[in-house]
RNA sequence: GGCCCCGUAGCUCAGCGGUUAGAGCAGUCGACUCAUAAUCGAUUGGUCCCUGGUUCGAAUCCAGGCGGGGCUACCA
């Protein structure tokens, strides 16, 4: 996150690797793509991790059901995972399996530097056992079923079992410390809170490890007979996947992402893991909330749940970039969750994309074409009006807004700071009639003076947006006969005026967004 | 039960002690024609949830209440 630092790693949580993919997962995978995209455009070295999590014991189940091995079942769903963030074009640098043996060695590793730094012991647990099912029942919901199975109605039975133990109490203070001192490292705020509230109440030693998991999952250094939590073998692949020699700098992580039901792992945790094992912290765990869809929570029963097959949908009718930029301005960032409806979705596509946006470009590039024979007109300098003034000074004032608010992870706001560019070239052009001075052969100098502002301005303003809108923002560039290498950036100087050569070739094309009808 | 967040224009939200409370979208009126029935301007619209308090001054701070939501640790 720091301006000064020119590397960034952001990573998604692992995937759960029995789950079919759907809009949460697109969603995290999404905000970390337009960040990894924005930093790269920035110039720094960039890590974009994301991957699945695949050492639950329901997965060993499912596959048998199925009729696979565990393995078998999770190279299949994993691949699942890998095809469709692949077709969404996202641009992780990695993907990490917790099966893969450069995770499970190294989470091996530390496990035993923590068990020699007395960090993890055996000790004794005692819960709810449901024989049935096979699994221990959380207190809270022990008593919500009042002792009883949830499946076979047979009472649940007291029972202990040696495990071992992560010393979280020991860390109490000094992860109230990190929350208090650094108020980034956990947002939004209303979930900081959340977290600080629950330290406050006190911290136990966590069980990280259990019995019986048939083989499947990292065993415990020393003790066959016992496998590394799931939780604590999959928040450990942030770090396993860059704990090698050409990957190490990019620790720690900047960012990251997750959904808020998986806060408490992140911001509580995992950090004492981390101190336990001596290493620097990551800088922010940013929890966003949960999509809704048409108003309702999603379910199964209810049929609204937005699943691969939606989502396809949507980009088959809007476009790729048109869903990034619905999930990026109307996403769930906050602490509150967000609704994912058909008619807002058009809304928003035809306000920002069609009328805003593609229109603007279209209006600019067309008259470009018009009356220059498609030929970028000079800038004129020395001829500048109030009127143009104001558009250089909007669009010069753009990277260091959106770069603020990129590092807030405002990506709505850095989107509207873009936008509102474009929103200038539209005032401009009706301050400066173009249109109309094309007519009077004597106003050709100041007509291309004005378009060359119009071209440039837009020019600076789709920098800005490129994150979220990778490809139309690069066939925008193709219009007007220009190209970035956008994996190694230098976005401060690119945002500078003057970009644009006098003279490069300039095309209309077709619409970059189609105007849409709801319906 | 405990802790936390939110309640501002029709909608989504910004503002978080100080000029006549803002943005985008939607609505209305007007203008324009380069453009994707687009754009530009003007404009309608608000007891800033309620009550009380602090203050020269509160949407903004405090207390209580009402309403909505979240968290309350070992299913990913």
């Amino acid at each position: 996150m720091p301006t000064n630092d020119p590397k960034f790693y952001v990573s998604t949580p692992i995937y759960y690797v029995n789950d079919r993919p759907h809009i949460g997962h697109i969603y995290t995978t999404t905000l970390a793509d337009v960040l990894a995209r924005y930093h790269r455009l920035r110039g720094d070295r960039t890590f974009f991790l994301t991957g699945t999590d695949e050492h639950a014991a329901k997965v060993v189940d499912t596959a048998k059901e199925k009729g696979f091995t565990a393995q078998q079942w999770a190279d299949q769903n994993a691949g699942v995972f890998q095809d469709t963030f692949k077709k969404l074009g996202m641009s992780n640098d990695d993907f990490i399996r917790t099966s893969q043996d450069r995770h499970t060695s190294r989470v091996k590793q530390y496990i035993q530097q923590l068990i020699e730094s007395g960090d993890v012991y055996a000790g004794e647990y005692e819960g709810w056992y449901d024989a049935g099912q096979e699994e221990y029942l959380p207190e809270n919901k022990a008593k919500e079923y009042d002792y009883r199975s949830p499946f076979n109605n047979k009472p649940l039975v007291r029972k202990v079992e040696t495990n071992y133990f992560f010393k979280l109490s020991a860390y109490q203070d000094r992860l109230t410390e990190l929350l208090n001192d650094h108020p980034q490292f956990v947002q939004p705020d209303a979930r900081r809170n959340e977290v600080l509230g629950r330290i406050r109440e006190g911290l136990n030693d966590v069980p990280i490890s259990r019995s019986g998991s048939g083989g499947w999952g990292i065993a415990m250094p020393g003790d066959e007979s016992q496998t590394v939590y799931v939780w604590i073998d999959a928040l450990f692949n942030y770090y396993t996947t860059v704990d090698t020699d050409d990957r190490r700098a990019f620790w720690p992580a900047d960012v990251h992402l997750i959904a808020k039901d998986i806060l408490w792992f992140h911001a509580v945790i995992w950090p004492a893991m981390l101190m336990a094992l001596d290493l620097p912290l990551p800088k922010q765990v940013y929890s966003h909330s949960f999509w809704i869809s048409e108003g309702q929570k999603m379910s199964k029963s209810l049929g609204n749940f937005i699943d691969l097959e939606k989502i396809d949908e949507y980009v088959d009718e809007f476009s790729l970039d048109a869903l990034r930029w619905y999930l990026s301005t109307q996403g769930p960032l906050g602490s509150t969750d967000s609704d994912f409806a058909h008619g807002k979705f058009v809304d928003v596509y035809n306000s920002d994309l069609a009328n805003t946006l593609g229109n603007c470009a279209a209006r600019v590039t067309n008259m470009i074409v018009r009356y220059f024979d498609g030929k970028m007109p000079a800038a004129a300098p020395g001829r500048e009006d109030a009127e143009a003034r104001q558009l250089r000074s909007v669009a010069m004032g753009m990277y260091e807004k959106v770069d603020t608010l990129y590092e807030k992870v405002a990506v709505a706001a850095a989107n509207d700071a873009a936008l509102e560019v474009v929103r200038a070239v539209d005032t401009f052009i009706e301050q400066t009639q173009p249109f109309k001075l094309a007519k009077d052969e004597s106003q050709r100098e100041r007509l291309g003076m004005i378009l060359y502002y119009c071209a440039e301005a837009l020019r600076i303003a789709s920098l800005g947006l490129s994150p979220v809108l990778p490809d139309k923002m690069a066939e925008f560039w193709q219009l007007l006969g220009i190209t970035y290498d956008t994996q190694a950036g230098d976005l401060a100087d690119w945002c500078q005026w003057g970009g644009l050569q006098l003279g490069s070739d300039v095309q209309k094309g077709a619409p970059l967004f189609p105007r849409k009808q709801d319906k």
